[in-house]
DNA sequence: GCCAACGTTGGC
DNA sequence: GCCAACGTTGGC
């Protein structure tokens, strides 16, 4: 199976890039995604070894900030049975879970790294969600060309 | 803090 | 099934 990019985006404020660096074996399981469509991602499009790009939003300068690995592909998240999460969902069960996440592990961390004003000048990259206005898609698939592209001028920029 | 864009909800 | 109202996202 080839493999997919993918880029996941996270309030640092939340969970950052430095909190999954603390994590035990610096992996984490991406709870909380509440939006069919990346819940589709998640579910049936990510496989064990997919590389994402770790974006942080909302924030002082919105960027990708590293690179993580998919170490288990989608599974039932369990926040959603949970009461006392923040992301409880009453109108679902175990029986019948609707929210999912993948394990992701900590591969490789972008310094500096690589705004959304510079991916916006990136021309080769055709149509990316990221990208888009009003977009606000948390799990976006990225073509291997994206990612190049996206990847080398990452290499090469600083501020 | 503002506001545009989007997804979801619920009345009909 | 439609669509207005609402809540949330997220860049600026």
């Amino acid at each position: 199976m080839k493999k997919q990019y993918w880029l996941l985006k996270t309030e640092p404020s939340t969970f950052s890039i430095d909190d999954l660096c603390r994590a035990k074996n610096q992996t984490t399981s991406w709870e909380g995604v509440r939006n069919y469509k990346a819940r589709n991602f998640l579910r049936d499009g990510m496989k064990v070894g997919d590389l994402a790009f770790f974006y942080h939003s909302s924030c002082k300068v919105p960027a990708i900030v590293g690179i993580v690995q998919i170490t288990r592909a989608g599974y039932p998240d369990p926040s959603a049975f949970n009461p006392a999460s923040p992301y409880y969902d009453p109108k679902t069960s175990r029986d019948h879970p609707r929210w999912f996440m993948v394990d992701v592990k900590f591969k490789e961390q972008l310094d500096p790294p690589f705004p959304l004003s510079a991916i916006k000048e990136l021309s080769h990259l055709g149509s990316l969600a990221l990208i888009q206005k009003g977009n606000r898609l948390s799990v976006i698939p990225i073509t291997s060309q994206q990612w190049q592209a996206i990847l080398s001028a990452a290499k090469k920029y600083s501020a």
